[in-house]
DNA sequence: CTTACATGTTGACGCTGTACACATCTTTCT
DNA sequence: AGAAAGATGTGTACAGCGTCAACATGTAAG
């Protein structure tokens, strides 16, 4: 009576809000460390609880993982939201200073946040897979968050597609080329934030990061929205 | 006196290349499942060899996935160089071509090995790091393929190098554009391939997956190769 | 009030990475 | 040659991890 049990407050035995603050500690400890240190008996004493109680929330670690997963991926769309934001006109200058406003913002997070970066792309073998028969399990967090497994159609790929119909619309990009812009934006940037980050750019300052960021971006932009003139095209 | 000390033969007590024997069987491991799949003492048995033995050769855990990680890269550097070697001309159509050729062949390494391609950029924190004195260890793995730390510039970022450089006599490519064009080159193509293994774009089929490599391969070149007339430019 | 269920606890198992002490093979010095 | 020195591999041990089975404790439904 003193609390309802949807509530956040604890009352002693039971938590109240388990599975959310395994999921922040887990957060937490990917946030210094990456994927590697989100380690299930860790996360349980971190919320002052027994290793085994995580099992009634998730599946296992490679569970717990993918809730980190998709929450460091909510908070990279946050982050490009939140830039794209302060470039909401429709004309054609503002939505190109929205898309590379928004790319910025994107290797940004990965330079900022290494940890939950690495931890949104981390790969993860299934968990419990290979099972014929009853699934009366837990709910296994990925179905917490998209209805279609594979298909994290999440907010930044969509925000990423709203730009893009937006070039579309200012006449910036040619309609044949607007199937598939997506990818190559993406690509880019996801590519240089990786390469920044665990690749063969990783030794570089920040002015020279800015640089290779600005480049790419650069260099991508036109490449996409270059009107079609037909040339250097090879097969 | 049946095998010299450094021959591959084993003698029965010692091994004679345990090193590289572990490297192979950590490799495989990688191969399939990935860096998380590399397990000292899963590598030492696959070996017959005791789990301490590799401490001989390697600092610990983290170093052999750093040996795994130099092989994986230098994988990904013959597959390149393969693919570059099917263009030799200088010519402006030849250079494209390879350079072409050479990125097709890195998505297709990552999605054709996806261990090896995650371990190839998997990143570990510094194993036996913020020590402050004797350095009397083993050599550590990294300083066994390149003298500076963090800086492997091997043969796949020199093969790119070689191509933008080709570029350049060919006429292609504008001289104040030359500088900083590997990385976008090569940002592009390893979004592309990141996000076909474990991001948006994972549950694409084949076909699809070569429609975005090629998209994203071609507007990069446009990207890269258009010549300077100064537009699209913001900052 | 009692029964069923959800949620958290304890204990245990096998696995891992790694440190320490010891054994054995090889080389080198006298 | 023989002995000391070093390199290389073995065995044992410990803490920590993921996970399972059995049990305890709250909460809700009849």
């Amino acid at each position: 009576m003193t609390d309802r049990p949807a509530a956040p407050g604890r009352s002693g035995y039971h938590h109240g809000d388990l599975r959310n603050a395994l999921t922040r500690a887990a957060t937490a400890l990917a946030r210094e460390g990456g994927p590697q240190a989100v380690v299930l008996r860790a996360a349980a004493r971190a919320t002052g609880v027994s290793p085994t109680a995580a099992y009634r929330h998730f599946r296992g670690q490679g569970d717990l993982l993918r809730a980190v997963k998709f929450e460091a991926l909510a908070r990279l769309a946050d982050r490009m939201e939140a830039a794209g934001a302060d470039h909401p006109g429709a004309d054609g200058e503002s939505v190109v200073a929205r898309l590379r406003s928004a790319g910025r913002a994107y290797v940004r997070f990965a330079l900022d946040e290494p940890g939950l970066f690495r931890a949104a792309f981390s790969h993860h073998p299934d968990p419990t897979a290979s099972m014929g028969g009853a699934r009366s399990e837990v709910p296994s967090a990925a179905e917490e968050f998209c209805p279609e497994a594979g298909a994290w159609d999440d907010r930044a790929f969509r925000l990423l597609s709203d730009v893009m119909d937006a070039l579309l619309d200012a006449g910036l990009l040619a309609p044949e080329r607007r199937p598939g812009a997506e990818v190559s934006a993406w690509a880019a940037v996801h590519g240089v934030a990786m390469l920044l980050l665990d690749g063969p750019l990783s030794h570089l300052s920040s002015a020279q990061a800015e640089t290779a960021i600005v480049r790419t971006v650069d260099d991508m932009l036109r490449g996409i929205l270059e009107a079609p003139s037909g040339e250097t095209h090879g097969t």
